[in-house]
DNA sequence: ACCGGCTCTTGAACGCGTTCAAAAACCGGG
DNA sequence: CCCGGTTTTTGAACGCGTTCAAGAGCCGGT
């Protein structure tokens, strides 16, 4: 069991941490430096936190939360699907927005902390929101699988933005603005055959891959 | 200008790092230790080598020559786009397979050493020659860019295969038998104004990202 | 033979992430 | 109030990648 103190003192860590992180980047942050404005010893922010990529993995899931809160209103109005996903997309790239000086360093440890997907449960529902409420509906064959598709597409524009030196992450931006409307495309056009085989491979081999 | 004897030294620097690494893997070996195998001063392989990840990109940079060597005899004989995607994929990994057990630390170390794409022109190279090789030819329209794409695909195989944790790597074979039919697939669909309208798409966010 | 300037080698040192045994603080029950 | 056990804190220590000032070896020119 731990006492209410403790808490507190775990939490003055995080946010020291996100402060330093904020002003020197995540490799430059040393553990001391952390320790020391947080006014702890060394040794007492590794009985919270056991690596420096948890800390960066607890930073990340808050920010994770954050998106989804964030995103999921955008979904009420129910838009067509092109715009469910430049919502998305485009809030996920809004709240890590502060956190690109982090350096990719802080999205990759956060990413390999501990569990490989980290719990892609809220995230995945998300996704599952935005096809669901689409207007008009994407085809009942890929209802299911379209999920996890663009869970996929969601992870591979943040690694990308992570590695964007672009002034103001333009790319990153320039990326979804062209990745929604194909995607839109992709999935009207899923209706023929031709395409809808694609899709069924293209599932084939995501399967595959987990 | 450097000696006869030096170029020896930085050669059994390197042959030690490599059976180290293959022993005990990529992170597990440390530069003393590889310093004392080649019966070196630490200072010494930091002379020849600026840092650990120099040295893997070292042997990556070899491992590159060795797989376009092998791959290249291949496309010879003009079979079809699939067969020729396969072709490369599948040695690719043939080379890299011993390389496996070095972790996935190796490679990330070995990509992201000093240059951002690795002097791409080799490989690039050889996925022109895989698309101009190809019988029936790929459409015209489609020839030009190909070959940066499936370098794009490569690399994720590439990376994809550094993750895989499978025995023996079978997911990584099993995604490449299910990617290179896909490809063939869409190539073929290219000349249909739909898919290429898709294809444009896709150059284009590739354009884009880089 | 001696020198000046290189190429190469050395081992100590730095700062880092992380570990650990021991001490301190805390807390409910006697 | 004090005691036993748990939770929290501490600072020293380890091994790592990397740096560096100093020296050793080597070689052509005088």
């Amino acid at each position: 069991m731990q006492t209410a103190k403790a808490a507190g003192t775990r939490q003055s860590v995080l946010s020291a941490s996100l402060r330093l992180f904020a002003k020197d980047g995540f490799q430059k942050t040393t553990m001391r430096a952390i320790a020391a404005e947080s006014g702890q010893s060394l040794g007492s922010t590794y009985y919270y936190f056991a690596s420096k990529e948890e800390l960066a993995g607890e930073l990340y899931r808050s920010l994770r939360q954050k998106h989804c809160a964030r995103a999921w209103p955008k979904l009420a109005a129910g838009n067509n699907l092109e715009a469910h996903v430049r919502a998305v997309l485009d809030t996920v790239l809004e709240v890590l927005e502060p956190f690109h000086d982090f350096g990719p360093a802080f999205v990759r440890a956060a990413l390999t902390g501990a569990e490989g997907p980290p719990e892609p449960g809220r995230d995945l529902a998300l996704w599952r929101q935005a096809v669901e409420t689409a207007r008009p509906q994407p085809p009942l064959s890929l209802r299911q699988d379209l999920p996890e598709l663009l869970w996929l597409l969601e992870r591979g524009v943040v690694l990308f933005w992570a590695h964007d030196p672009s002034p103001g992450q333009r790319r990153s931006r320039r990326l979804i603005a062209h990745a929604a409307p194909l995607v839109a495309r992709l999935v009207v056009l899923s209706r023929l055959p031709v395409v809808r085989t694609i899709f069924d491979d293209l599932i084939g081999l995501v399967r595959a891959a987990a």
